[in-house]
DNA sequence: TGAGTCAACGAAAACGATTACGTTAGGAGC
DNA sequence: GCTCCTAACGTAATCGTTTTCGTTGACTCA
């Protein structure tokens, strides 16, 4: 709440070179600048984001789209895991996050217009309807946008490796001695199109012949499949990972859009092996 | 990024007309005010939270303060549910909400610094050591702050029922015929040892006697414990009526600060009956 | 008719920061 | 001594709103 104009009749010099001191531009002599910086520390100067915001039209300040479909809200556990690495590379870089939604306090409106009336420098988007007119407007709009784990075009776009994952795991499986597979999957999203790819590529590779016991194998490394027991063989993702590269890209995207590149970033997930894929080989005992 | 001047210029008023005009005042003839309504929802107008913020100092904004000791970060349930009510309630009243940390960007700060950058109304604080000198400095701040699972003096607190939830908890193994029990927690704050209260005034009702088979009865419902085999008893905490409390009293702060009250708001949890718990009482059988 | 009332508007000053541009003074160069 | 350059500062406009305080004109009423 102390402001350049205070600090500036303290110092005896104007608002803007108080502006140039502390924004380490190179108008100001090394004395002055130092006496500004002393002053400013002393009077707890902090700067007003609002104001920033409104003469730089940077709010830094980025929203984050995330609508669960199972309506679990936040404790959706891949999303917390994503959110979290959102969030720890944004305050690396400078960045706080806001949650976009419709309906901006009383007055119904949508995810674009949240983000004019904050003055958001980018989004993240995931988990979300993608068919929704309101994701397209917000994707179609001028403002930087990341997608995860769902390509649009011109847009950069996170992807868990959802093929080639998907196809190690059922590799792993076929590896143990398993010939007779079934892919069992939730809503056929692009996600799950793509792990249905992975799937098949693998079961191409290597033929199917007769049912043996029953294993288990999954998508996601969710915490709770490891308290299980047996515990549960999965192919983890790298939730964490994948909201830091989110982040990153979005930010590269926001600072320097000119350079910043427009594709596809993979984060690579990794085989957590649990208890529930037997070993049929010929000479192996089987673990379950 | 259309602004009240260009909508001032198409109507033929001032600015000032435009901004009472779309703020529900009276100074606007009832046709006046029709027509910039027409006007501004045709050409898209929204407000400019920053520019709002800075003339009036209310940003509509809420920060949330939460260190995870674990370092699950958001992935600690507890916290996922109040979260998830936190943002909806906040949504609900016209407030977005603003995850606090120390260091803004490069240089680093404090909690309350953060506040004032970004102008926050209040601030929702959970999950945090509660000695910690920056937390203590935020608390004896003037922004309006409310507390979970913690009491401050002169602060509003919202508590979930710890010694009442506890007490019943434990009650209820008692009933079933147990006599030696064992109360196993983590770091011994305040919410344990309102905890611990519960325990003993329910052991002290109860008397205390002979050893029996082991049964398991656990605080905080997380849909973990759900899915455990067997089922785990627990005490089930309603984590996002928490998080929607904690708002709603925020809020009620915030917007008048005369008449809210100081005190502390009480979340109840239920008994959610699980598996481990054995019935021995004479003539049963018991379940486990 | 003249004073007074009031509804309906506008002018302008903020809020706190940034920045293009103007100004000043001292030194260099001839 | 004069011009010119440049480092180091200040002036002032600007971002988009809100809000106080005019101002204007129509109307009422004695």
């Amino acid at each position: 709440m102390v402001s350049l104009k205070e600090i500036a009749q303290v110092c005896g010099v104007s608002v803007a070179t108080v502006s140039k001191a502390l924004n380490d531009q190179q108008d100001v002599s090394a004395e002055v600048r130092a006496r500004i910086r002393a002053v400013a520390d002393e009077m707890g100067y902090m700067a007003n984001a609002s104001a920033r915001a409104l003469k730089t039209r940077r709010s830094w300040n980025i929203g984050v789209l995330f609508v669960d479909p199972t309506h679990g809200g936040l404790t959706h556990e891949f999303f917390s895991g994503v959110l979290d690495g959102i969030r720890t590379e944004a305050e690396r870089l400078g960045y706080d996050i806001t949650f976009l939604h419709s309906g901006t306090g009383a007055r119904p409106s949508t995810y674009l217009q949240h983000c004019h009336y904050r003055g958001l420098d980018g989004v993240v988007i995931a988990s979300v309807n993608f068919e929704d007119p309101m994701v397209r407007e917000l994707v179609e709009s001028d403002i930087p946008v990341v997608t995860i784990d769902h390509v649009f075009n011109h847009r950069l776009a996170l992807m868990s490796d959802n093929t080639p994952g998907m196809e190690a795991l059922t590799r792993y499986v076929i590896e143990r001695g398993h010939r007779k597979l079934t892919f069992i999957h939730g809503e056929m999203t692009s996600v799950t199109r793509s792990r249905l790819v992975g799937f098949y590529r693998a079961c191409e590779e290597a033929g199917i012949r007769i049912p043996q016991d029953l294993s288990v194998a999954a998508y996601d490394g969710i915490p709770l499949s490891q308290v299980l027991s047996p515990k549960l063989t999965t192919w983890q993702q790298d939730t964490r990972s994948m909201g830091r590269a989110a982040v990153e890209g979005l930010v590269k995207l926001i600072e320097s859009p000119r350079t910043a590149l427009v594709d596809r970033v993979i984060v690579s997930g990794q085989l957590l092996e649990g208890e529930t894929v037997s070993d049929r080989r010929p000479g192996s005992e089987g673990n379950l």
